[in-house]
DNA sequence: ATACTATATCAATAAGCATTGATATAGTTA
DNA sequence: TAACTATATCAATGCTTATTGATATAGTAT
């Protein structure tokens, strides 16, 4: 008989989830952005100096980031601030956690 | 002042390991292995075959996970059975635990 | 209105990597 | 030995996505 993560519903569906969150996080940018916004909300001229990212591919990340509902974002005057969901990196952390916290000492 | 992780020697090392973990398991197929192999060791045959997946890809994904060191191998007869290196897994999750379990209530 | 700044978008290219088909290797059995 | 089974490797293809350059949008200031 398949294992459970191979055929049941809900944890295929979790696996798929997971997945999903871990190719968006596992980009190195990607990853270190979220570090920057974690310290506290930055505009997007910040983060791409402090990335040495050219400043469209800055965008481009952000999009993903933000598409996939991780950060969020808000105008003020000419610049786009923008700042960590804290919950949904929570959410995705708990669902990560089933596949790698479960290995006992 | 540039913040730390985007300078601090370390703290970029770091992040730089932990986004090679993270491409590693961030394919559907490949954590599924890892979910598979925590239970009990499997051989090949028995993997491909829970995840239909054609032989040969199954062999190509065991072996970046064995490249990266989380599973290991051993031969019996025909069959080559793989282990999950549960310390390794341990220790990148715990790295990885650095950028996702900093959020707190 | 014009010039300037910050950000986003679009099209094209390039790089990485999963997938496939064919074949090789090596252990097993007759 | 030959036939068979389990696994690995190799070359080719295709898909996804990061990256780049050019341009658009929109807010600000003069």
């Amino acid at each position: 008989m398949k294992p459970k993560c191979c055929v049941d519903k809900k944890s295929v569906a979790n696996l798929s989830q997971t997945v999903e969150f871990l190719k968006i996080i596992s980009e190195e940018n990607r990853l270190k952005i979220l570090c920057l916004l974690r310290e506290n909300e930055k505009c997007v001229c910040d983060i791409w100096q402090y990335l040495n990212l050219a400043q469209n591919l800055t965008s481009h990340h952000l999009k993903v980031l933000k598409d996939f509902g991780l950060v969020s974002s808000r105008q003020e005057g000419l610049k786009v601030i923008y700042s960590v969901n804290k919950k949904v990196i929570k959410k995705y952390s708990k669902l990560l956690n089933n596949y790698l916290n479960s290995y006992g000492e």
